[in-house]
DNA sequence: AATGAATGAGCCTTCATTCAT
DNA sequence: GATGAATGAAGGCTCATTCAT
């Protein structure tokens, strides 16, 4: 029963780095049984087949993920604009690495670009609870009448600023000069940088803008920011 | 020959929606050379083997996409927060549509996140100019004593803003309920939300913070936002 | 234990179907253990190995098969020709029924046609007591001059019309028009054209003909049916 | 071209045997291949997959067993009862040779006795054509006012004769002394055999009884052969 | 006595590539 | 120049069997 569940523990840290090095086709069943030190036989064994171990890889990755770097509790009394802050951080510390990234971000990011029938559950059971909380912080720092849809964009943008060194890290590093990469990839300078960046627009949210109000099906005049 | 070419076109042509759908592994030289009509042998014939033909697609596509949605040139007189409004309409038009995303365009996310040979042409030539292009709009926005790398991060917020909702439209997807999901793919509504809420944040930034001009490596204390 | 001797009847009572089905390379071990409620390894620890648990099956095939259709016992006094009759109908009850056949008849139908270590013992503990049985009812109904090799040629010719309509059943399927087929698989009027077929024959051999008498590899000429 | 038919021809003969010995599940394409001294790939790209290789030599199993035992053209003045001697020693020496017999002969016995999708063109351009000629012969040979379904029941027990000593080999091999097995596969003798035995029957068919003129389901006492 | 875990051999198939024409 | 035939390597998976318990 122990050796039991070392095989399949060993199995599932094999593939992970594996599935996230060359993607569910480019991963072999044979290099990842090697790596683990076990039969061929034992992926069907334990999961069936080749895609039900890479579902069980991605949600093991999520999980590791979220232990190594989790969300704090903040107590009921810290400014949201510290939540924000550390919120940001803490997506960022997720993602950052570039290509030392742990295989554990890069084989969610497989997922959430070419989904398989684990995404369903990755966003569920991780994404969600933590855009949820996003939501949260924000409604502390908008006003009451901005509708919910204008929350989730402005979610979406921040979370979309931190994905995006993760995402699209093949171009930031082509885009600038090597010897100046590391000075985009400090966590803290950034996670200040998209706060500031967000704080200041949620300052310029006018609350009573009709725009904002309405639906954006009937969206009036870029009165937005009149300033 | 005339003949020559039209099978290399068609081979690119086939083989463009193929690796986008399917990715590298995932497609098959006959399946490609079926919808081509032209031999098994073509691929290696006119490219060399499959990796080559896989670069030329995703230039290909680059270049189609280039002709699709171009930039526009802009009157001199034009205010900058017009231009980056305009901007990030292009950016949000080239890569919106998620599943009915042109392929390519997820040609060229596929590239993006598994970089391969074809990857630095497509930042030399695609990726930087537009880059550039929107640095050059924010030297108008920002003060000229705001640092370069300072002005890329806002580039790479502004960017990244948009590349989120191709790159993580199936989070998007599976966060929003489906009725609600039109609401949030709306370019134009979103195209200004993108730009307020960067404007917004350009206008807050203290021309002379300290911070702001002093190298991050030599970063004093979270002083930025003094209020 | 008791226990043993269930798991070993359940392992034969799920084998049985399931080689008559599939035959012995298509059943596979764990498909009957699973029909068996009993553990994979079980084929193995009571049986030896799968080819064993196959002979045993086959035995165990006949034995059911010879219960559920008996050879009935035959007072003394009753004639020859009805006992030709009941022989008839015996053999055709256990072989009738085509794809409806009971397992234990598919199961021996293979046997016979790719015998393997069962088929010696079936023969000599079933064929063969029935074929001396049928060999007594024609002493009945030929002259004693004719040798024993031509009887046993009857034999075969009375039991090979039977065997036909279980053995080739395919064949008659699609031979005989679907409509028409039932007409063809009436057991009683089968059996009574059998018979009549043979007692006609019977009647027709010439006690006295030199040919029957003499050894065939000294054959004269065609002179058997001398009309 | 004429490598590629020489390969294929070559995995057919190659094909045959090899089914013909150990079923379609028994054999293996690699086994087959080697003995074509053809590439493994050669199954999949000549005939697409095993199962279909397999249709296509129990084809041509049967293609050449006609070849090697044609049916041969009577002449109109042939009396029917030769044609009768003859149609059976054909059918005789198409399945005679016990372990001898050709693979042809085993592999299409095979398909008979497990029929798959090669059956169904199996029986219609080979059997049917053959067992319309012996129903040919029997109108010959039979009152007219025999209906159909007792002259093809008549035919399936000529056929079934034959059929016997082909299928059940194994069986009349044990039940026989090795010493005169031979006794019992002479062909020539067996034909005289089932053909006497066969008109014997067909002469003592009375023509006018009522249960050969009414349907079987009413069938009246067993007054058929009265005498 | 009986079992669940684990295995290694082998199977069919797919695929990119090559070679003679 | 361009192609259809043919190939060798490798991949995922199944299966009967074994071994420690």
């Amino acid at each position: 029963m122990v050796n039991s569940d070392n095989a399949k523990i060993r199995l599932l840290d094999a593939a992970g780095p594996e599935f996230a090095a060359k993607g569910f086709e480019g991963a072999t069943v044979r290099e990842i049984c090697l790596r683990a030190e076990v039969n061929v036989a034992a992926v069907n064994y334990y999961f069936g087949d080749k895609e039900r171990l890479y579902v069980a890889a991605v949600k093991r990755a999520r999980a590791l993920r979220e232990e190594q770097v989790p969300m704090p509790l903040w107590a009921e009394t810290l400014p949201a604009e510290d939540k924000l802050r550390q919120f940001i951080t803490i997506l960022l510390s997720r993602m950052m690495g570039v290509q030392a990234a742990p295989w554990q971000t890069r084989l969610m990011m497989r997922e959430i670009q070419h989904p398989t029938a684990a995404c369903r559950e990755l966003v569920r059971d991780y994404m969600r609870p933590d855009f949820e909380l996003l939501l949260g912080i924000l409604d502390e720092l908008v006003p009451a009448e901005i509708p919910r849809y204008r929350r989730e964009q402005i979610g979406f943008s921040i979370v979309g600023q931190c994905f995006f060194y993760l995402a699209a890290d093949s171009v930031v590093s082509l885009l600038i000069p090597a010897e100046e990469l590391a000075t985009h990839y400090q966590i803290d300078q950034l996670a200040e940088h998209i706060q500031q960046l967000s704080l200041a627009a949620l300052g310029a949210v006018p609350p009573l803008d009709g725009m904002l109000l309405s639906p954006p099906t009937a969206r009036p005049t870029n009165s937005w920011n009149p300033s």
